[in-house]
DNA sequence: TCTTGATACAACCGTATGGTTGTATCAATG
DNA sequence: CATTGATACAACCATACGGTTGTATCAAGA
């Protein structure tokens, strides 16, 4: 179910950055909110929260308001996404390896034969 | 084989430009020098220069001398490092799931006994 | 409704990034 | 060994990024 074409840039780039990062490993497991997301690094409120802004952009976290808090979740299936572009650089690889073990048994064909 | 720690934030801000990824996926199964991979690119030879750069800094290619020119080559070891990372958190998140399940089958044992 | 806890946003600052042009290095080959 | 094809690097510019402080919005609760 992919609502937006996926934009690779600001996805890797949000996910180019340690405190980042941290967040959405907490938000996986966690209900916190902003304040108590902020709580956990040694910079401004401000800071994180724009981390966080940073990675909505992304898609990788949603908020979701509860009580008087927002509470910040990670989406998996971002995640995912960024994960299926790897493993189409791995095919990529897979193919290359295929390809050469075919022109080495063209070769083993042609001249052992 | 892990020669060096991993830098996740040189890795995936490497990953975060459209440019450099199509390099990295050229380089997979090509075997370009600097410039025939600047050619494909509406930028100047020192700009693709530069993002090769930041892709060998980040570990993802490495050059290597043929004749006059540099051979530029993807490290795939780096790419499924990165790949790792992203499988951690799918785990951290099968984790969450299995403590969900495990409390619905409590409440069930204790409720509907 | 008025307060206030929680979040959002704007302005600013230093540094990093992605691009340019120009010059320097370096090794293969005539 | 001098040339030159190929790569590297330095300097510069505009814009983006990560951090700060300060102010504004907004909804829950007394």
């Amino acid at each position: 179910m992919q609502l937006v074409a996926p934009d690779f840039d600001s996805l890797f780039a949000a996910l180019a950055d340690r405190t980042r990062r941290d967040i959405v490993r907490r938000a996986i497991d966690s209900e916190e909110g902003v304040a108590e997301l902020a709580s956990h690094y040694r910079m401004s409120f401000a800071a994180v929260q724009k981390h966080i802004a940073v990675l909505e952009r992304a898609g990788l976290v949603t908020k979701h308001r509860i009580g008087r808090r927002k509470v910040v979740r990670t989406n998996v299936e971002t995640l995912r996404t960024a994960r299926r572009m790897l493993d189409q650089y791995e095919e990529l690889w897979r193919g290359r390896i295929d390809r050469m073990s075919e022109l080495v048994n063209e070769y083993t064909r042609e001249t052992h034969q």
